[in-house]
DNA sequence: TATGTTGTCGCAAACCTTTGCAATAACTGG
DNA sequence: CCAGTTATTGCAAAGGTTTGCGACAACATA
C-alpha cells in the first residue's frame, strides 16, 4: 500500500468521504516538486477536472493538513502545500527577503515543544511550523549594502521603493 | 522622554515622516489594553480623525512593526497589535481553539534562535513571534470529550459542524 | 519664509482565503 | 441494489489585507 493509499484510508476511517476531487488534489500534490501554491494546484486540477472550484481546493488542502497528509508553508503570505513525507518530516524556515524555504529537521524543535508542554501545558502546533526570518544569502547581501551596522531592523530609509 | 516619544524620534531618524495619522495610531495602540484588532484601532482613530483610511492604519501598523514599535499577533487569522514594551518584551502563544493569547518570555526562544543562527546562518524573526497550538484549558476539555486517545489530531469525525 | 523633493494619504480595486447555502453525491443499512 | 442520511461540492459573496496611483503634505534647504 503506497503512502497515498494510506492517506486515503486514514481519511475514510476518520469518517471523511473519498471524492474524486480529493483524490485529484492528493495526486497533484504528491506529484508536485516541493511546496506548491494553491493556484498552481488548482490550475493542474482543472486540467483534469474543469469544474473543480478554487474553494474546494482550499477546503481539501485544509482538511489534508489537519489530518496530517500535507504540510502547509506560508511563503510571503501565500499558502503552499507539500506532501508530508512520513519518516522524513521537516519544518520550514522561510526567508522574508527572497522567499525561499529551507527545510528544518524536527529535531530542532523538540526541546522547544517539550518546554512549552512542561511549563505551560501548551501544546504547540509544531506539525505545521514555519519560522520566518532572513537566510544567509540575504543577510550577506544586506550587510554589504548597509553602511551602518544595523542588522536589518527597520530597513534602510533609502530603500528603492518604500510605500508603507 | 517617554517611550512613545522615543519611538517617534526613531521613526524620524530612519527617514520616516511624523504625520498626524501616525501619531494618532501610536497613541491609540499605546492607550489600548493588550493586543488590539486592526478594526478597533481604526474605529478609535476615526473618532478623532474621521478621514483616516483603513489602508493607512494597516500601513502604519506594518511600519511600526517593522521598526519594532509594536508587536504583531495573529489571532485566528486576524492581525492584532500591542505596544512593544521595552524591557518586558514577550512573544505569544495563541490557542487555536479559544483564541486566547498567552505571553511567553523571550528566554524560551533564545536557545532556538542561537541554534538556527549558528547552524544555518538563518536569523529568525523572533521579534514578532507567535506560536499557535492548544492551551491547557482547551486540551483538558478535549480530553474529556474524546473517547479515543487521539490527542486532537484529525479532529473527531462526529464534530458538530464540519464543513471543510 | 519660500521652494523643491519625496514620503505619505485616501481612494478604489485587487488579492488571497473563508463562508453560507442549496444541490449533489458518497456511504450506510436494509 | 435501493433508499436514507449527511458530508461535500460549486457558486457567489464576504472578509481581511495589500497595492497602484494621483493628490497632498512633511521635511530640508536656502
Amino acid at each position: 500500500m503506497t503512502s497515498q493509499e494510506q492517506s486515503l484510508q486514514q481519511l475514510q476511517s476518520l469518517g471523511y468521504r473519498l471524492t474524486p476531487q480529493r483524490l485529484l488534489v492528493l495526486a497533484i500534490v504528491a506529484g508536485g516538486d516541493g511546496h506548491m501554491g494553491v493556484d498552481e494546484i488548482h490550475r493542474q486540477a482543472r486540467a483534469a477536472y474543469p469544474y473543480l472550484d478554487l474553494a474546494t481546493v482550499y477546503r481539501t488542502l485544509r482538511l489534508f493538513k489537519q489530518v496530517g497528509v500535507v504540510t502547509e508553508v506560508d511563503i510571503d503570505n501565500r499558502l503552499h502545500y507539500e506532501l508530508t513525507a512520513p519518516g522524513e518530516k521537516h519544518h520550514h524556515m522561510v526567508c522574508r527577503a527572497c522567499h525561499r524555504a529551507i527545510n528544518l529537521s524536527p529535531h530542532y524543535l523538540e526541546d522547544f515543544r517539550d518546554t512549552l508542554l512542561r511549563e505551560f501545558d501548551f501544546e504547540p502546533d509544531i506539525a505545521h511550523f514555519t519560522v520566518s526570518g532572513h537566510c544567509r544569502g540575504c543577510r550577506e547581501r544586506a550587510a554589504v549594502n548597509d553602511s551602518d551596522n544595523n542588522p536589518m531592523a527597520g530597513e534602510p530609509a533609502d530603500a528603492a521603493k518604500r510605500d508603507y
